[in-house]
RNA sequence: GCGGGAGUAACUCAGUUGGUAGAGUGUCUGCCUUCCAAGCAGAUUGUCGCGGGUUCGAGUCCCGUCUCCCGCUCCA
């Protein structure tokens, strides 16, 4: 079963390398977050696949890469420095929040002069561009990728001899100066996106709409996130952003955190061209923008069977790459029962838990909702008590669970029990999987079956899997680890393989071993990864 | 930003009325070990979040500050 609390995810997170807080010796950098040695390959190993099933395995479609950094006028007709832009202060007394420029110096609500210092909500970071640090010579970092794409919308077009419909992809960086950035690698103020800008004729769009919410789902599902566990939130049209007609958003259940996005699919309609279009007037627009007389171009496409100049409506589906990793991570985390522990410590487990039950619903501290929220949870796992040991973990993690006294005893039963009876396994998809395989000898004090398994490491590595070797441990020990970081096979090297060149192939998740012959390993873990 | 809680070894946590910092796990070395976190022996790590104050003496008491978590607020 999944993450039952995004505790486990960000704890194995940061235990097995995966994502640490960004220059954590100095006390870290709130909002932002490091991808380590696994998190890297992860990263990376879906952001292949995105690109793969967008740009490789389409024939409508291109791929770019534009700068962080652009012309100021993109973003004033974007749309975004205006709505990015708001001075706030905050009332001390109520608590209110207002934009400065809106009141005089006096709370509207409680009428109190106890503010805050004006604070610039500027989502958009600046740095300065040029030698001279003057306030004019300033450049932002892109809040979104997209603008990089229609700013290029007529190179591509024609560099490609693209006719509609056809897309542009592009994964890369954006930055939004969030104004209170948590739950882990969820809102952070550095991100990475996955972008694409599909360009369609007027008229088709709300078709193309509904055929690229389908093909992300598709997507989403061969990454090992179940249509099942996303909810398409049809955003109502007083919530949509200034661009937008309609937005479909791919709503993810986050342990935690609950239904949270993790794609938004918009229909940005002539939008976007048309505010960085010059002769706007000419061009017949149905969204409305903002009159341009700095654009030197027609962000137009000419239709050869119309014979006329249009604009292309756009269909944007996007996503965040932290948040993708997140969910896969949460999905695939699980933590399962191998042995069945020992009836008598249950039962002392069985005890504290009744114990911790009682004390929540005498605890005064808290509210009916955590009450209410505790003891569901408690008694689910009471029920079955040796299959849920595991998630006791995560009820002491849940609002208000602190407060009971009686929540450390229940720990400190409930995790030797954990420890010794069950094993962290994350079920990724073997095609993401930051480690392919992992090839140990049987025993580490035996110098042919050593050399054996590191060569066969580095042979499976010359493949381009990546694959590691291990030897620090007994058997067991090796297996749990690489269970842990989703290693979908371990590969083992034993005193039958110095015989006849065979090892054993053990599976991650049903932990089955077979024999495969040593020439034919590549072809065995290929076919594993489809 | 406001309110509440928490910061002690890499991790999980003990630490009594103030008296020289502990356990388990992990990691490393050696022995042993023929497939699922085994055993034995040894080693390893701390400005007790940071800065001040009280005291003969502060992990412990007081003040300030930072960070994280929860709730509110805000939100691409």
């Amino acid at each position: 079963m999944p993450a039952t609390s995004l505790d486990q995810v960000v704890s194995l997170a940061k235990r097995r390398g995966f994502i640490f807080p960004s220059s954590e010796i100095y006390g870290g950098l709130q909002g932002v977050f490091d991808y380590g040695p696994l998190g890297v390959e992860l990263k990376n190993n879906i952001q292949a696949d995105w690109w793969r099933t967008n740009v490789y395995e389409r024939d409508d479609m291109e791929g770019i890469d534009a700068s962080i950094l652009m012309n100021r006028l993109v973003w004033k007709y974007s749309g975004h420095e205006e709505t990015f832009n708001d001075p706030l202060v905050d009332c001390r007394k109520c608590h209110s929040r207002w934009r400065a420029d809106h009141i005089n110096g006096k709370c509207p609500n409680c009428g109190s002069t106890d503010l805050t210092e004006p604070r610039p909500f500027n989502m958009m970071f600046k740095t300065s561009v040029g030698p001279v640090a003057d306030p004019d010579s300033f450049a932002y970092l892109r809040p979104e990728t997209a603008q990089g794409i229609f700013a290029n919308y007529l190179n591509v077009q024609q560099t490609m001899a693209r006719k509609l419909p056809f897309g542009i992809a592009q994964q890369g960086k954006a930055f939004r100066n969030e104004i209170n950035p948590r739950n882990f690698i969820f809102r952070v103020r550095e991100f990475e996106q996955m972008e694409i800008e599909f360009f369609v004729m007027p008229g088709t769009d709300e078709e193309w709409h509904e055929r690229w919410l389908e093909a992300r789902l598709q997507w989403w599902e061969s990454i090992g996130i179940p249509r099942s566990k996303i909810q398409v939130y049809d955003v109502p049209k007083e919530d949509l952003a200034h661009y937008s007609k309609r937005t479909f958003d791919l709503m993810y259940n986050y342990p935690t955190l609950g239904y949270e996005e993790i794609e938004g699919i918009a229909n940005r309609t002539d939008y976007d061209l048309g505010s960085h279009s010059r002769d706007q007037e000419t061009l017949g627009l149905t969204a409305k923008v903002h009159p341009n007389n700095d654009s030197i171009v027609r962000m137009t496409y000419f239709d050869p069977e119309l014979k006329r100049h249009i604009v292309p409506f756009v269909i944007e589906p996007s996503a965040g790459v932290g948040r993708c990793v997140l969910a896969v991570l949460c999905e695939a985390y699980d933590e399962q029962k191998v042995k069945e522990p020992a009836a008598d410590k249950l039962e002392a487990v069985g005890q504290a838990l009744q114990s911790f039950l009682k004390s929540v619903g005498r605890n005064e501290k808290l509210s009916e909702e955590q009450k209410s929220a505790l003891s569901e949870r408690g008694e689910a796992i009471a029920a079955n008590l040796s299959e849920n040991l595991a998630q006791i973990e995560s009820l002491l993690a849940m609002s208000g669970a602190d407060q009971i006294e009686v929540a450390k005893k229940l720990r400190g039963q409930a995790q030797p029990l954990v420890d010794e009876n069950f094993r962290t396994v994350l079920h990724i998809k073997p095609k993401i999987a930051p480690i392919k395989a992992a090839v140990f000898p049987l025993k580490r004090n035996n110098a042919d079956l050593v050399n054996t398994a590191k060569s066969i490491r580095k042979q499976l590595q010359l493949t381009g899997m990546r694959t590691v070797y291990d030897d620090t441990g007994a058997i067991g020990k090796l297996y749990r680890r690489q269970d842990e970081i989703g290693t979908p096979n371990c590969i083992t090297v034993d005193f039958q393989t110095l015989e006849d060149q065979t090892v054993t192939v053990r599976d991650r998740d049903s932990m089955q071993q077979v024999r495969v012959a040593i020439p034919e390993l590549e072809a065995y873990l290929r076919e594993q990864m489809k």
